[in-house]
This record gives C-alpha cells, sequence and structure tokens, in this order.
RNA sequence: GCGCCCAUAGCACAACUGGAUAGUGCAUCGCCCUUCUAAGGCGAGGGUUUCAGGUUCGAAUCCUGAUGGGCGUACCA
C-alpha cells in the first residue's frame, strides 16, 4: 500500500519536471509516512515541504498542484492537504485487511524481505573468556546478537553465528594455576591463595573431577610450589602480577607440560561445556566455537603479520614489532609481538578477522561491548592493510549493563568471583523474560538492571503482555472448535469486509506495518523495534478482546474474527521467534 | 588532558532516522469480571526533551559550546 502511494509520487516528481515547476535535476527522496494521528489519514507525505524550494512556491501551493496529479487509485478514497503543506492519503477501509490473506498464506514466512539478497554474513557474539560462567553483563550481548543474527536472518541474508574461545594466553594460564592451588588446597595443602587467582566457586567443581580422575598424583608439596615465587600483593617487596606470573611458571614446571595441559584442558572443556549449556538454556545457540588456539596452531597468525609486513605497515622499535595502525586514522601504532617474542591478543584478532574473510563470508558482524570501543579502529586499520575492505566489519557496540541490588550500584569482576551469573538471572525470571528485557532497550543506550525488580516484577514484564495476547487467541480458537465451530479461513476471508469496527481496522492497519519494521528494524540492527510493535499489536488484540466477542451465533462475523485474529497469533509468533521468546498455547 | 558513547514524565525506556498535539510500561487516582483466560480493558493526572546558541518551512533528532554520567586511553587478554 505505502509503495502503491511512494510509486504514484514518483510519477507526480516526473510530471512536475515535465511541466517546468521543479528543475530537472532534482531527485527528492519519495517520503510516505504511517500517520501517528487517525485525522491525518493513513499515510502521509512531506514531498511538499522538501520540493518546496526548489519549486520556489509555498509548500501549500505545491502540495495543491501534487494533489491534482495524483492519479486516480481505487484504494485511496480522499487526498487531503494539511498543516503546513503534508499531503494525507485515506485509504479504503475494506483495502486495509488484504493483509490479512497475506498473513495466513505465508505464515512463518510473513515479514521476510529480501535486502540481504542472499549474501552472507557472520555474527560473532559473546565470546566471553572461558575464564567462569557468564555474568548478567555478557547477557546482553547474548540476547541482542541472537537477535540481530535472526533478524538478518529474516530479512534475506544468509546468516552464521559465531563465538569466538579466547583459549589461549595468560589468563587462561592463571586460570589453570587457580585450579591447580585449589586442587592442592583439596588435597590438604595449606597456603594463601594468590589476590590475582580466580577465586569463583566454580574453581571447586573442576578440582572436583581433577581429584576423580588424578586424585592425588597432581600433588606438589607446598614449600616447592612457593618457594623462589615473588610474594604476593600486600606483603614485603610484594607483586600480585609477578606472583601469579612465577605460579604459572611453578605448575608448568612442577606439573610437566602433559599434566598442566590436563588441568589446563579440564578447566577450560569444564567452563565452555557450562557457557553452552547456559546459553542453549537462554535460547542462544552457534553454528561455530572458533578456538583462538587453532589460529595459533595452524600458523594463521604468522601469515596474517607477514601479510602486513608485505604491505610495508610494520617497523620494529624496542625489539617489538609495531603495526603503523596510525596511516589509517587511529591514535597510536600497535605493537603485535612484543619484545619477548610473544604475539598479542591483537596479532591474533587481525588473523581472525583476516580468516573470517577467507571462509567468504561477506559481511562481518561484531558484537562488542562499549568498553572495547578504542579497538575498532586498530581492527579496521589492520584489515585496510591486508588490502581487505574494512567496510565488510560493522562493529556493534552494546552498552554495559549496571547492575543495583537494592538501589546500590554492584561491581562485577570474574576474578573476584562476585557477579551475578546469567543462570541465576534466568532461573529468577525465566529465559523468555530476561531476553525480552535485555532487547527492549536500543544496544547504545546504557542500561540500569535492577535485579531485585527484575526479579519482584518478574510479572510485570510486557514478555508476559504478548505471550498472553497469543496464548488468548489460541484458547479462543480452540474454544470455537469445542463449540462446534472450527475456523473456516477461506470464508472467513470472503466476509473480512464485514468487519468495521475501529478495533478491527486498527489491527489490520497494524498488520499491514510489520514487514516494513522488520525491514527497518534489520537495516538499522535494531531488535528493539519488533519488542515495541509487538506490545503495541499485543494492545491492539487485548483492545479488541475487551470490545468484542469473537465466537458469536453469526457464521460470517464470527468467520471473519476468528480469521482476523489468527493473523495476529501468527503475526506474534514471527516477531517473538525474531527476539527468541516463546509463543506459550496458554498461560 | 585527549577520544568514543549517553542525557526525554517520579522510575525504566520509545519516538518510523528532520515532520503535525513527544509516546509506552511501572508507580498514583477513578471505573469495568453471572460473557471466549482481569497476566486484560477504559479513563485521569504527570514534560521548558540537561542548559545556551545555531542551521530551516519544521529540531528530542543535525552543528557548536557548556554541564553531568559511562567507557577507553598497555610491549593485558
Amino acid at each position: 500500500m505505502k509503495q502503491q502511494i511512494a510509486q504514484i509520487l514518483t510519477e507526480v516528481v516526473q510530471q512536475l519536471k515535465q511541466q517546468g515547476v521543479i528543475p530537472e535535476d532534482t531527485s527528492p527522496r519519495i517520503n510516505v509516512e504511517n500517520t501517528r494521528d487517525k485525522s491525518h489519514g493513513d499515510f502521509a507525505t512531506n514531498l511538499a515541504m522538501m520540493l518546496t524550494k526548489q519549486a520556489g512556491m509555498p509548500p501549500r501551493d505545491l502540495a495543491q498542484k501534487i494533489v491534482e496529479l495524483v492519479a486516480d487509485v481505487p484504494v485511496v478514497q480522499k487526498v487531503e492537504i494539511a498543516g503546513p503543506g503534508f499531503i494525507n492519503f485515506f485509504v479504503d477501509d475494506s483495502a486495509k485487511f488484504d493483509v490479512v490473506q497475506t498473513v495466513l498464506e505465508q505464515k512463518e514466512n510473513f515479514g521476510k524481505c529480501n535486502v540481504g539478497q542472499g549474501r552472507s554474513v557472520l555474527v560473532e557474539f559473546v565470546s566471553a573468556n572461558p575464564t567462569g560462567p557468564l555474568h548478567v553483563g555478557h547477557g546482553r550481548g547474548a540476547a541482542y546478537g541472537a537477535s540481530v543474527a535472526n533478524l538478518l536472518e529474516v530479512a534475506g541474508f544468509k546468516v552464521a553465528k559465531e563465538y569466538y574461545v579466547n583459549d589461549a594466553g595468560r589468563q587462561m594460564d592463571i586460570l589453570a594455576t587457580s585450579v591447580w592451588l585449589r586442587y592442592l588446597e583439596q588435597c590438604g595443602e595449606t597456603f594463601t591463595f594468590p589476590s590475582n587467582g580466580y577465586k569463583g566457586d566454580y574453581i571447586y567443581a573442576i578440582c572436583d573431577s581433577l581429584q576423580a580422575h588424578y586424585a592425588t598424583t597432581l600433588q606438589k608439596p607446598v614449600s616447592e610450589v612457593f618457594a623462589g615465587v615473588t610474594p604476593d600483593e600486600g606483603q614485603e617487596g610484594g607483586d600480585k602480577e609477578k606472583h601469579i606470573d612465577d605460579l604459572i611458571v611453578k605448575a608448568k614446571n612442577l606439573l610437566g607440560s602433559q599434566h598442566y595441559e590436563a588441568v589446563f584442558k579440564a578447566a577450560i572443556d569444564a567452563i565452555l561445556s557450562d557457557i553452552k549449556e547456559d546459553l542453549a538454556g537462554f535460547n542462544v545457540n552457534f553454528d561455530e566455537w572458533f578456538s583462538e588456539r587453532s589460529l595459533m596452531d595452524s600458523g594463521v597468525i604468522d601469515a596474517a603479520i607477514e601479510k602486513l609486513q608485505a604491505s610495508g605497515k610494520i617497523y620494529e622499535k624496542g625489539g617489538a614489532l609495531w603495526f603503523k595502525s596510525t596511516d589509517y586514522g587511529d591514535e597510536k601504532d600497535r605493537v603485535v609481538v612484543r619484545d619477548n617474542g610473544i604475539k598479542t591478543y591483537f596479532a591474533s584478532d587481525i588473523a581472525y578477522h583476516f580468516n573470517k574473510l577467507e571462509r567468504g563470508f561477506d559481511i562481518l558482524i561484531d558484537i562488542w561491548g562499549s568498553d572495547h570501543h578504542g579497538y575498532v579502529p586498530r581492527v579496521k586499520a589492520a584489515m585496510e592493510a591486508m588490502g581487505t575492505d574494512s567496510e565488510a566489519l560493522k562493529v556493534l557496540l552494546v552498552q554495559f549493563a549496571v547492575l543495583y541490588r537494592g538501589g546500590e550500584k554492584l561491581a562485577m569482576s570474574t576474578r573476584s568471583g562476585q557477579f551475578v551469573t546469567l543462570r541465576e538471572l534466568r532461573d529468577e525470571v525465566g529465559s523468555d523474560a530476561a531476553r525480552f528485557f535485555y532487547v527492549q532497550r536500543k544496544s547504545e543506550q546504557h542500561m540500569d538492571f535492577d535485579l531485585d525488580l527484575a526479579k519482584s516484577k518478574s510479572n510485570e514484564n510486557p514478555v508476559y503482555y504478548i505471550q498472553y495476547a497469543h496464548a488468548r487467541i489460541c484458547r479462543v480458537l480452540a474454544q470455537a472448535v469445542e463449540k462446534g465451530y472450527s475456523l473456516d479461513t477461506e470464508a472467513g476471508l470472503g466476509n473480512l469486509a464485514k468487519l468495521e469496527s475501529e478495533q478491527e481496522i486498527h489491527i489490520a492497519t497494524e498488520l499491514a506495518k510489520y514487514p516494513e519494521i522488520v525491514a527497518r528494524a534489520a537495516a538499522v540492527y535494531e531488535p528493539h523495534q519488533i519488542a515495541y510493535y509487538l506490545k503495541d499489536l499485543a494492545h491492539g488484540l487485548h483492545s479488541y478482546y475487551n470490545a468484542n466477542q469473537f465466537i458469536v451465533e453469526d457464521d460470517e462475523i464470527r468467520q471473519a474474527r476468528l480469521t482476523l485474529i489468527s493473523a495476529v497469533q501468527q503475526v506474534l509468533k514471527n516477531g517473538l521467534a525474531i527476539i527468541g521468546v516463546s509463543a506459550p498455547e496458554k498461560m
């Protein structure tokens, strides 16, 4: 309908040019909007106001000219000029119900479009270090990323979802060492646990499995473990970083590479499988868990560095290898290989992004926490230097959720073991409510997350409002069958013209908006638009429900109404699927 | 210091990406269950869109500056 009007206006612009009202070289963007106020008709355009300058006449006069040129179309009942020069289109009520048939024919495909044109997208998100369980901060990225992926899929992209597993580097060594030290404690050794080690309770579970497999064969005397180790923070000459680094070296030496590997692997396997299970319970699933170590082992990182060297953007300074990212607008140059020969995290990230493109993806989407925003220019710089198009990479930043409990701001740290896990949140409020809560806000908006509120008011979460609308429809349709009035959509579609209440027309109008909302939301990566749309649609349904009886004696009216609400049911289901929320049949 | 992001009703957030009288939920106050689920509906109150300028037919939205908040500014990952 909207396109139809836009089409008409495009023709009008051509005619205006021919008549010399506006210059030949003007090509205005045809803008057709849904009106907010029903007295403004169904659609409006600001075309006259946009062209007022080129035409050299007041907007209302120009609008008058445009209206005269607008071709007669049966569905357009009336065209009006209003306000400063808006042109309002009033659509014939009966035409508004055409969408119902479309919905029922296309079913779960209703709302899909092809702006993606089958291009392949890799959406990488969560990618939290596997050093502990996911906390509620990760939840936002998970909910947002999964919804964006769904959205893109509906918009006609070929989507793959990936979790980058940082299973290499110092943090993992600290984790392995922390596990081993806790294991030693369980074996009866006594010492002060390093301040910089991982202290979460989940560590003990890993130790239990180590004990089950190895009994005490991994035990070493404390005197040996701590001999010659730099003291911890708070002690004479102490340094917590050196302390933990020394302990890592000890762990490797005392255990030997094979046993150290075993501890390392036990830790990461346990945590990763916990994360996988957690995300699956959150209705977030990945196609690929991409290991950083695999990049190292396959030599991809070296290849990437060589590629950069070939571009001439690598130089040596102070024994380290630097990438000249300032040539691409970064604030300063960045180290890729440290003076001790160890490659930085940045180096593997360059390789990782290069690898993504090599796997054939057209578009790369990274979803990062906003604390990584400073990282974007250097990754793009590296992509440029390697001769790839940095435009292919789109980084979506998600603001941190600031957690409150009873008005108190909560500090969260995986290291200290003090955080609220995603699993706790799911247990308390449920996956659906949590998914909806996260995705309701646009991603760049700071989010205050009051846990007490989220838990105590779980029944007031708008998600139930939407699910309730869906469940209501299901129950009504079931009741109809029980009363011997099974739904005959064929008959219903034929009688839609009999529906003329305000609520019915409103619902039909809302249904027609859905594909457009999806397309727009996908274009700007904003799943929250779907959430708001669904609230509106649910409101339309509840309103309708309270004002009208669906299961009535009159066959024609009943069939028409049941057909209309089954279309609503379908769209609610489609929209909820994008947000990753279930559509229950009863509540 | 410099850079990025944010600021809308008591609270949490929207506003079709520059459109008409700035909306929704919670909270507050009325009304509606012998009728398909009241986790619902109908209505009321609540705003100088942080402040000061600018751009234009038109600004919550764009530009400049100020204020307040978050984050970043490693040869960490």
